[in-house]
DNA sequence: TTTCAATGCGTAAATTTTACACAAAGAAAA
DNA sequence: TTTTCTTTGTGTAAAATTTACGCATTGAAA
């Protein structure tokens, strides 16, 4: 094991890493994906290493589908951390000797606690098509509700709350939804998306005006039966319209 | 001199660089510090490596000192470059040779022409306040009316590209011109940077009450002589307004 | 059959943004 | 010295956008 990562390292950048936040929806909440280390409890982003011939977003979106078995996923950069001690640094001093154990005492030394820079992207995926998968470092790769997350390895915390702000200054400025809603939806699941996004509640008449006046929806003949009410429409985003839209940008003014 | 490189490098990290876009306005333009490789016609933005021990702002920070001879310069990281072939591309092959020539056949393949990850930065400086000044590459370092700016080494071209897009979105949402103005300034002046930074033109009535409703700029009892028309009355921003207005966010709705 | 929570739909008020004109200053030209 | 020319300083009305808000209907659950 320790022999292939040597390999694998050798044909990968070994000063540069990148880190994902993969976000989620489900059930009202925002959610991101996170991985618990071998043998600890200590979790972090989903990360790795860019090969020698390969681009830094096509490493992202390699390291994702291994992460959650989606082609195609929706990947922005948003920041490069580069602190000098970013990567050096854990929370617990027991956490590091759990690792020690797990993995040898001074391997990481020499390969993963070095000084390293990384490149931090977010994802927008939809929930119900992952399938989270662990990678050699870890043996739990799961959901997480954002409020929920605990005190993670490295500075991914920081990356976490970074992601987001870059993820809520996108959805100011562009419509927002394909990427992390099912096919079709109802209004105020996809109103109860931006309102998880952005941190606050919206008049739900309002809305429905401003998101239909993007152009980008389409209502269908269909509506969502079995909850204990009037049953809403289905709309489903129009492709070509949404990514005209994305291109040009909107101003969420609400 | 060679010598001198091979000992900087080795504290220094290999496989990640930084550029920055030095933006300055002038004579109602804006202008970008470039560097002319020695013994050649090739242009790049400054940029250089990071130090071991020192984070990338610092790394930025430093190198735009070397370059300019300002400290505490306004810096922004934008975006990070890891295409794969993004330093190996040079556009003309006699240009090459010119590099060659002057440092060496094979200098570049091992230290500078090798798999690089970039790190982008702007920077906004107060245009009289430079002094260009050209590392050990080059031998001229001068600024560039954007409009005018040749195609350049790498992916410089496409690092400027961005980079005004970067500022472009940041001037929407924040205030901008305090590291871009002379302490002083008229109202006239102040617009003509929006105007050259967002490339359309604002009706002057309506820009000052915009400007002047964000509460960070002073009017001062001077007024600016010499010209052949009507003095206009200088202006300062308010330091820490214009800091909190900045933190808060604005938006330039015009 | 009744209840209850959520949906669908439209209008009026408030706020924000845009459009627009004329008198005054000051150097340059006559 | 006078005239010319360019640029500045200032306010209001119209248009557009954003916000606030109510009632009838649906459909499962009580």
């Amino acid at each position: 094991m320790e022999h292939n990562l040597k390999e694998f390292f050798d044909k990968a950048l070994k000063e540069v890493s990148l880190d994902c936040t993969v976000f989620g929806f489900h059930e009202g909440e925002l959610k991101v994906l996170l991985l618990r280390w071998k043998g600890t409890d200590g979790w972090s982003l989903p990360g790795g290493h860019i090969l020698l011939d390969e681009s830094a977003d096509d490493a992202a979106n390699r390291i994702l589908t291994q992460r959650t078995g989606l082609c195609d996923i929706y990947l922005q950069q948003f920041y490069t951390f580069g602190n000098v001690n970013r990567y050096v640094y854990h929370p617990e001093k027991e956490l590091l000797e759990q690792l020690e154990v797990t993995f040898g005492k001074g391997f990481f030394d020499g390969i993963i606690f070095r000084r390293v820079v990384s490149i931090g992207y977010y994802a927008l995926v939809e929930f119900a098509q992952v399938q989270p998968t662990p990678d050699w470092f870890t043996d739990e790769c799961r959901w997480w509700s954002l409020a929920d997350v605990p005190h993670l390895l490295f500075d991914h915390n920081e990356m976490i709350e970074r992601a987001l702000k870059a993820l809520r200054q996108h959805a100011r400025n562009h419509p927002i939804g394909y990427n992390l809603l099912p096919e079709k939806f109802t209004m105020p699941e996809l109103q109860r998306l931006y309102e998880t996004i952005l941190g606050r509640p919206f008049d739900r008449r309002n809305f429905q005006k401003l998101l239909m006046s993007y152009d980008i929806l389409e209502r269908l003949d269909e509506k969502r039966v079995g909850a204990a009410n009037k049953s809403p429409y289905l709309y489903r985003f129009v492709k070509e319209k949404y990514d005209k839209a994305k291109a040009a940008g909107v101003s969420f003014s609400m």
